[in-house]
DNA sequence: GTATGATTGAAACAAGCGTTTGATCAGGAG
DNA sequence: CTCCTGATCAAACGCTTGTTTCAATCATAC
């Protein structure tokens, strides 16, 4: 047998969320894809909820480690200037939508269920995600904050929700649009060199004098934070 | 009784699937909040997944009415030439997020429904889904190509996506973020501006020359109808 | 070989699911 | 009053869910 009964739960089981969602995957349909009794996800994991946990884990770990790694290069590559706009969106980006080089086919699984938990509202598995997550969601806001002096935090808050927003979204739907012959779908590198130029013009969008979006007296709360502790 | 039952049932139906996900939400949850018998639901709608598509419907319907309108009216204001980017995308995005306007609270609900929906892989709500949406993703990419000639096909699918992810997630996320104490995102209107501004200049950003992040040659095919066969 | 602890297996558990049933109720028409 | 139609109700349907049980099996150390 090429891997043990852990581990195919756990490739199966990144397909099948990424595919159907967690809700909607059952430990049946799971193990048996994988070959496996159904009583082996509750001796190997706990329970269904502990499972999806370790899937995340196992990638998001790597993932946010190398994103803060990458934020940190280009920050020292920089000196004491803020690094370019483009180079903290890529440090951001590229470390997820790089995990099919990293794991062939299992990463390229993982993406479609990484863009889901994006928009999961589940408390249990929003706080396994946000975990790994916030602590990285913080310390990019504070790099873009240096780059963007002239935006103010509640335009900067909301710029960062629409990054996020955009690049679940394209790590959910790049699978099916390069599976409906899309060209430009078909290499994640592409998907990322685009999203990489699309998101850093939007960041550094002018706001129009005199009309702020929003009142800048209530504009000091963090989106960041609000949505780390959803 | 200030509601009849089959209203109850789509408001509260509404509510819950937009807070907890379509497979997640019993219909006993939703007849019991409503104070309805479950039996009512199979009986005024058929089925479960009967009940999401009306009430997907109720909301989407008279949304992408508004968007082609507002489309149609930015067209018709500029004469020969495309309308400015600005004006295209705000009619694409403000429909939405006005629906809490339109209809208050449950206006509100509905686009944290919306949100998800747009995440969702489920061929059956996609297809109640992509019958209203894909007629406006043609249209409106139709306007940005006029509006954009010098970027390619391919592009202009990818930062469509990108479009629409920022603008789903913004809707799912808003009344969390609000609910958090982020004063930027409080009002729908104020969210709608800074998305706006930011889409615009990501639409508009120049792809470097001589280093295409798509190879040409391949760049025919269109993510909006991928999308739209999901 | 035998003992030991980790792993697997078939089966069952209670609980919850969407859906169906058939009785009951309300109220206007003839 | 009777009949009829639309709506609501409690109850049950068959099925699937996550989880548990406990015997059987395995690998390994003595």
């Amino acid at each position: 047998m090429a891997l043990d009964t852990r581990d195919r739960i756990l490739d199966v089981a990144e397909r099948m969320f990424g595919e159907r969602g967690f809700p909607a995957t059952s430990l049946r349909d799971i193990t048996a894809e994988a070959g496996v009794n159904v009583a082996s996800v509750n001796y190997h994991f706990g329970s269904k909820g502990a499972l999806l946990a370790e899937v995340l884990e196992r990638r998001l770990k790597p993932i946010n480690e190398q994103r803060l790694a990458l934020l940190d290069a280009a920050e020292a590559a920089a000196g004491d200037r803020p690094p370019a706009l483009e180079a903290i969106i890529r440090a951001f980006l590229s470390p997820p939508f790089r995990s099919q080089r990293v794991w062939g086919r299992n990463g390229q699984d993982f993406l479609r269920l990484a863009g889901r938990i994006h928009s999961e509202t589940n408390e249990e598995f929003r706080a396994t995600f946000m975990k790994q997550f916030d602590v990285v969601l913080q310390r990019f806001t504070l790099a873009l904050r240096r780059a963007l002096p002239e935006l103010d935090e509640a335009d900067l808050s909301l710029r960062m929700l629409f990054l996020v927003g955009s690049m679940a979204f394209a790590m959910s739907w790049r699978p099916a649009l390069a599976a409906g012959g899309d060209a430009a779908a078909r290499d994640p590198e592409d998907v990322l060199e685009s999203l990489v130029l699309y998101a850093a013009a939007g960041m550094a969008a002018a706001v129009p004098a005199g009309v702020p979006s929003v009142r800048p007296a209530e504009a000091a709360g963090g989106a960041v934070v609000a949505l780390a502790g959803q």
